[in-house]
RNA sequence: CGGGGUGUGGCGCAGUUGGUAGCGUACUACGUUCGGGACGUAGGGGCCGGAAGUUCGAGUCUUCUCACCCCGACCA
């Protein structure tokens, strides 16, 4: 059936690219590495952004705005920053356009400004200028700001939703009196984005710390979320960044404590981006296509009528609506499909490839019995039952499958995670199946890297609850304490 | 930046030794259909990525360019 998609197995990035724009989520665009996101994968990003909007809301969080531009000297302010991201930065060095003698537009040069405009690739150094102007005293303390924005990171390959130069993305950034109060709410805002990813996107997560190799560029510590899609490939799906006062001191950001002593403020910053589109994809869809958690699905449910002729149609469609009209009144986001120019075989297919959870059929024989037809996306069975059972049946029906993919997805992780003590497994599970793999590591960068060098895996983190364990490095064979998490990613 | 590939109606493709562009699908109209991607009939839509050259004649040959996609190195 699932003949206008490439075949997962066959080939999985083909799949992806496939599926990302027949299920019209996304398109490229005239501009190179970047994307035209469509109506119907904006409504699922909206879904994401509500419910993580909510999430910071109910932390304590409020929403700002910053300028897309950023001054060129403000990078130069904090070393690490402006290595980590020196290499993928879009420069604006003009402010005008002009005609030359052939009619070619041109860049005017005499319209070149003074100082080159950096566009955001993150907004620390934008917004901690601003923190120096609004911190003086502990009582200013802490600062819990979220920010809803694009950026642009020059990257080299790109990929749908993936990595794309210009991404969407919340970028937090709080400023705090204390180390502790800081390092806190890091933490705080890791465990909002995996309780989101298991509640919402229906996948699992790995929290945990990531080495220093890498740590965001100016962060004393990360904390990241990974998950695991199908092919086996890790996908980081969120960062939270303990900053300490490496910011604050860059932008000079004092403040009078209680005692009346000046210290330095601490800083987070944390963030997820529309890349988490591509985790839900790759965490749940299949050859027919995409299966949307309900959570974040913008229609929930699709009714489609089956007739032979018009006046048919207007005696199924009464019901329909009715039934539409009290799915809504439980919350539920129904969609009637009454458009004439499909056949239902049609659409049915279209609907599972856009992964609408669950999908209700009406025709003549339902009239007659007082049934429906429901479909379900998540293990494609179908059920016939009364229609005055739906109000009921719906709602669970929803969690059900909200739940079952949650478990499928977390099967599907124990199932790929490997306890690997030689280095001879280590590279074999990679070639076979690939997934997570819990290995010793010695704690040097340069068995990190060699590591990565010869497998092409990184350590994706060391898990919090890593447990203490005596062991060989799966490398180096020197002691180690706790397994990390290795994978290869995206 | 290396390796590979592709540019021809909206989309997917064909186009032979150079001879004036075709198929599928989508679209429009009408009719028959409608419980897993229906069918018939009629119709509209393309200076073949761009430039220069060879030739009586170029989608096709030559040179140069541009763009995009895929695979690696870099990254959320």
């Amino acid at each position: 059936m699932a003949k206008f998609l490439t075949n997962r197995d066959e080939n999985y990035s083909q799949w992806y690219n496939d599926l990302v724009i027949k299920a019209d989520l996304a398109e490229n665009s005239a501009v190179r590495g970047c994307m035209v996101i469509k109506p119907y994968g904006y409504a699922i990003w909206e879904k994401i952004q509500a419910e993580l909007d909510r999430l910071f809301k109910a932390t304590g969080h409020v929403n700002a705005y910053f300028p897309l531009f950023i001054p060129k000297s403000f990078f130069s302010k904090e070393a690490a920053h402006v290595k980590g991201f020196a290499k993928e930065c879009a420069v604006v060095t003009h402010y005008r356009l002009k005609n030359d003698e052939n009619g070619n537009v041109v860049v005017d040069p005499t319209a070149k400004l003074e100082e080159e405009l950096i566009i955001r690739p993150t907004s620390e150094t934008i917004i901690w200028h601003s923190y120096k102007n609004w911190i003086k005293s502990y009582r200013d303390l802490p600062i819990l700001i979220n920010q809803w924005a694009n950026v642009v990171r020059w990257e080299m390959r790109t990929r749908l939703f993936l990595r794309t130069t210009e991404f969407l993305w919340q970028e937090g950034h709080t400023a705090h009196a204390t180390r502790e109060e800081a390092l806190e709410e890091a933490e705080k805002m890791i465990n909002v984005y995996a309780g989101f990813s298991e509640n919402s996107m229906a996948l699992p997560v790995i929290k945990g710390y990531k080495s220093e190799n890498e740590r965001f560029a100016g962060a004393l510590d990360t904390f990241a979320i990974e998950a695991l899609m199908q092919d086996g490939k890790a996908l980081q799906a969120g960062t939270s960044h303990f900053l300490g006062q490496n910011f604050a001191k860059a932008f000079d950001v004092q403040f009078t404590d209680r005692t009346g002593k000046l210290d330095y403020v601490w800083a987070t910053s944390w963030g997820v981006s529309t890349r988490l589109m591509g985790a839900i994809i790759m965490g749940h869809a299949d050859n027919h296509g995409l299966v949307l958690p309900p959570k974040l699905a913008p229609i929930q449910v699709v009714i489609i009528p089956i007739y032979k002729n018009i006046e048919q149609l207007g005696t199924l469609s009464d019901t329909a609506k009715k039934i539409k009209a009290g799915l809504e009144a439980l919350g539920i986001s129904v969609k009637y499909d009454d458009r004439d120019n499909n056949k239902p075989g049609w659409k049915f297919a279209d609907y599972e490839l856009k992964g609408v959870p669950v999908r209700l059929a009406i025709g003549p024989r339902d009239l007659e019995n007082n049934t429906i037809e429901v479909a379900r996306r998540d293990n494609l069975t179908k059920e016939t039952i009364p229609i005055d059972k739906i109000y009921e049946h719906i709602p669970k029906l929803l969690d059900d499958i909200q739940e079952n993919i949650y478990n499928k997805a977390l099967n599907f992780r124990k199932e790929n995670t490997f306890y690997v003590d030689k280095w001879d497994d280590f590279l074999k599970v990679l070639d076979n199946q690939g997934g997570f793999i819990m290995a010793h590591w010695d704690g040097t960068v340069e068995t990190e890297e060699k590591i990565k060098e010869e497998s092409k895996a990184t350590i994706r983190c060391i898990p919090f609850d890593s447990p203490e364990e005596k062991g060989k490095c799966v490398y180096s064979g020197k002691p180690s304490n706790r397994r990390v998490l290795f994978a290869r990613s995206y």
